[in-house]
DNA sequence: TACAATAGTGAACGATCGTTCACTTTTCAA
DNA sequence: TTGAAAAGTGAACGATCGTTCACTATTGTA
């Protein structure tokens, strides 16, 4: 019986799934297993091809991490009117990782749940998630957490002539004009809504 | 010099800088290196004490791999109106990751960008994006990715005595009743809306 | 102050890793 | 169909890993 030699999408998927499973590369052992090689060059041979794609990078220390390709899980397609693609055009889409399309400086940046409703005009209801990116300047119209009057809360942040100014996404309530101190927690950089 | 001996803090936090920074954990020359080790055996003790806490697993085959809990990037606090705690608090927040909070099944979920406007008072904008879990039945009120008149849309899922109703979350738009075929693309699990 | 718990040192060893070299088999296109 | 490119085999070797055992230093506290 002539053992099946792998397809190039066969050993990519084992791989994923290995990965997704144990959180981290297999070793040569490991990958010559799942493969089902039997000369631990081949899994070197796979490793140096996996780099040349970029699925693996190899750092200063001539180790071997998985990328974002690799290892991320989001098929990123089209837009909901385009509606699904068939799984051979899906196998093409963009993976992602949702912690590196969201976060640029993961340090600095935190996740707060909405209350009140002085966003609602932008789709930020009460409940709704906020990533929130400390110590950098707002720019005109970006969303901020800021403290006003011993309260926190969502606002627009304007600077305009006169100063600086709040706005709230709700006819409700009206804009703020800051007095003595304005404090800025930080900006929104993105809104994230779970259901069920 | 009495070479300062590190916090279990400071300790922890080279270990996350070194995972963020290489995407893999270190080896035991590299934690000898960023702990200051001169034996391999502390290094070897580290180890068994973070697996100890739950910051790294040890698997099947006995090797190491990252938990959320030290992969993780994003710090969940509390709300918005309880503004920013103080660092001393945020040491304590729970770290996560975005992917492993929002995603259930990696292999079926993908991530489409909203076109048209039948769900903007569900707070759903043209541009954002959904992420939609395919190949599960959806339950009642669900936000379902519905093929409708060869179109794709974005709709509550009903089902009542009648048979499927799908709703629009705008009043411009009516209820429809699917006469001959109803294709449900899959399920919206969350919706991102990402600035700048 | 003393003493137990916690943290680190140092040597040793078999297993696995990462790589090189030389050779064979399969695939695919001219 | 044939010949080159791609993929796999197999042996070998120094480096690192993962672990054990025995010993020493530091720290907090009864």
């Amino acid at each position: 019986m002539p053992r099946r030699r792998l397809t190039w999408n066969d050993k990519l998927r084992r791989l994923r799934e290995f990965v997704r499973a144990h959180d981290r590369l297999p070793g040569y052992q490991e990958l010559m297993a799942l493969m089902g090689f039997r000369s631990s060059h081949s899994a070197f041979r796979l490793w140096t091809r996996l780099t040349r794609l970029g699925y693996v990078r190899k750092d200063a220390a001539g180790k071997l991490a998985p990328t974002p390709r690799l290892r991320g899980t989001l098929r990123m397609l089209g837009t909901v009117a385009a509606g699904f693609p068939s799984p051979a055009e899906e196998e093409l889409a963009d993976i992602l990782s949702l912690d590196e399309f969201l976060i640029r400086r993961p340090e600095a940046t935190f996740l707060l749940t909405v209350t009140g409703d002085s966003m609602i005009e932008a789709g930020i209801h009460p409940g709704d998630l906020v990533l929130v990116e400390r110590g950098v300047q707002p720019k005109n119209n970006d969303i901020v957490v800021a403290q006003v009057d011993d309260e926190w809360t969502l606002k627009y942040f304007i600077r305009d002539e006169e100063g600086v100014r709040l706005d709230p996404a709700n006819r409700k309530y009206s804009p703020i004009r800051p007095r003595r101190s304005l404090v800025i927690g930080g900006v929104v950089r993105a809104v994230i809504r779970k259901y069920g």
